[in-house]
DNA sequence: TGATACGATGTGACCGGTCACATCACTCGT
DNA sequence: ACGAGTGATGTGACCGGTCACATCGTATCA
């Protein structure tokens, strides 16, 4: 923007009153005559005074600005964490800056860029890799962490997260309930926290029902659909024992195991139960339609800008730590287990 | 953050010269003896100064951040298109600032607070609806309209966009060659710019093979898989002539007709050939793989990006209008036309 | 009625950089 | 040997707000 706007001092001057009155008017405080008030208004009209953003930034010493930092934004899942938060941080007078940190060079760039050089006044770091999140993040920037997972010994900040492990719980137990004794899992890269969770979970799940978890039966994705497609032909065509039903630990992968399982010619559910994770919006509109845990990720970025505003307002350093709760959405991709079917298919 | 940065002045005095000599420093200013210049780096180190980024906009006039402003963030598409902007924008020393404008009231609120205040040295505008995109946009603030559509005869700015009329045409065409005849088209909401160049397209692409255009055979959608669901049943369960193909405006929508084709117990594409638009990741996935149009949403925002900074930079008023071409991603949705099939299909 | 208090308003300094210009030392040309 | 020219460095003002405090007028109370 060029150089030509109208400061607070010509508003003053226009108005015939001090610029500290103009600014007592555009910061909504008290003591001003309504008078006056009137006629500072009316000439913040006439100029078209806009105060200058950077200007009082640099006054306050805070910028109103937050920053989310994601691996990526095209993601689903962070794109709406995101969108929660940006929802929330506006609605409190704030914007939020959302930006990638791929690998940790460009985090560390970003923690310089943003933060150091007081850019933002606090951070949302979306961070779901295993080693310590708060790596990196400047010591006395307001900070949460959010959907990653429960880093449960953080120094700094508070935290808004999946409850992991109990999605995995639940999930893993809508298959056992359905009957099935054999069940695999697909797993997302297991450098990441909510992976370790879900498996956890997973584990657990088997263990309060007496089953044993078959190692043969996990394997590692990636998160892509893709991934979820070449694991899950490698894991019917060479496998001794074929699962009976699959834990897939997100949607996406858990489309590709549909569609190797459409190229197989199996029937789903018939043949193999498949859950996934996410919800996302088109689960309903697989082939099957998949059953799923909806995770509610508006709410975790929503939750996480609550906490981080009131952290910054109110100077305190929040510890807090939310877990949301997944919900399981029965669709059809996951049925009872029939002995027959079952033991045709190992043959 | 806490105010206790150490500031250019603490350099200063700690290298023992001038606060001068120090901007010349981190500015990459020729005009200083390599020895202070060493002097003043290692002071740099030592304290560990990071120049403000809100003095130094302050007081340049500048601030390094642009903004996009998208309907919303969790579309696949526009974050696409934020991605690869922001790419380019901090391989450019500038920060993206993305934001949604759900309606014209939250966009007129984001001029304000962004533009007007100064917080933004450019915007790029995805804005997809017919009415002037320009609107409401403050003259002299560089902006770039991306993705929308073209916009023949906007004033201000530059933009990219996809090519629809070409696609249109292109998917259409794709379809006639494979011998269709009768073909219907499922459109995204008719208020924004590229449904009616894809409608253009789909209409010139039928007209140049001399077939006409049933109007009975397009229907309006709003870009949901639900709405292409829903389209397709009352469509092929309540018409007198179906179509033997289906041009569809996106791949979501087009996910819903493929789940309601399934339902309806129809034969892709033996009886009904699809074709969609966008290339979503999931798209190879679908039942069965989903005929679409690649469009290269990332290489829309870096252009964006690029031609907004350069516009920013030169201080040149850009008026240079891109389009990005989509490409045909033939997968299995789509098939040559049967005429026993489709004879015995309308019984 | 005068000291006090309080509400409305104005003033100077300041936030942390950068800009334009001044200053200074030193080399060069004649 | 002296003025001009050049490169390195320093100084004051400024960007446009806000903060802390000063000032002023008037209502309140003893």
């Amino acid at each position: 923007m060029p150089r030509s706007k109208v400061t607070i001092r010509d508003v003053a001057s226009y108005a015939g009153v001090s610029r500290q009155t103009v600014s007592r008017v555009i910061n909504a405080s008290e003591k001003v005559t309504s008078e006056t008030r009137a006629r500072v208004l009316a000439a913040i009209e006439q100029l078209g005074y806009q105060p200058n953003a950077v200007a009082r930034s640099m006054a306050r010493g805070r910028t109103g600005m937050l920053a989310c930092i994601a691996p990526n934004v095209t993601d689903y899942t962070f794109a709406t964490i995101i969108e929660g938060a940006q929802a929330v941080a506006r609605s409190q007078g704030y914007f939020l800056l959302s930006t990638t940190a791929p690998d940790g060079e460009t985090f560390d760039y970003l923690m310089d860029q943003l933060v150091k050089s007081g850019r933002v006044d606090g951070l949302i770091v979306i961070q779901p890799y295993i080693e310590d999140p708060s790596h990196g993040v400047p010591a006395g920037c307001p900070t949460i962490f959010a959907g990653g997972g429960a880093h449960a010994n953080q120094q700094v900040g508070g935290s808004v997260v999946l409850d992991d492990m109990a999605a995995g719980y639940t999930a893993t137990k809508h298959l056992i309930q359905l009957g099935h004794q054999s069940i695999g899992m697909i797993t997302g890269p297991l450098g990441e926290v909510c992976v370790q969770n879900r498996m956890t979970g997973f584990e657990n799940a088997l263990e309060d029902s007496g089953l044993e978890s078959n190692p043969e039966l996990i394997v590692e994705g990636d998160w892509t659909a893709s991934s979820g497609y070449h694991i899950f032909r490698e894991l019917w065509l060479n496998r001794e024992n074929r699962p009976t039903a699959l834990f897939v630990q997100n949607d996406s992968m858990a489309v590709g195991v549909l569609h190797a399982a459409e190229e197989l010619a199996l029937h789903i559910p018939e043949q193999l139960s498949i859950i996934g994770i996410d919800d996302i919006p088109l689960a309903p509109y697989f082939h099957p339609p998949l059953t799923t845990l909806r995770q509610d990720f508006a709410e975790i970025g929503r939750s996480a800008a609550r906490m981080l505003i009131s952290a910054i307002e109110q100077k305190q350093t929040l510890q807090r730590h939310e877990q949301i709760e997944a919900a399981l959405i029965q669709r059809q991709s996951t049925g009872r287990y029939h002995k027959k079917v079952a033991l045709n298919q190992a043959f």
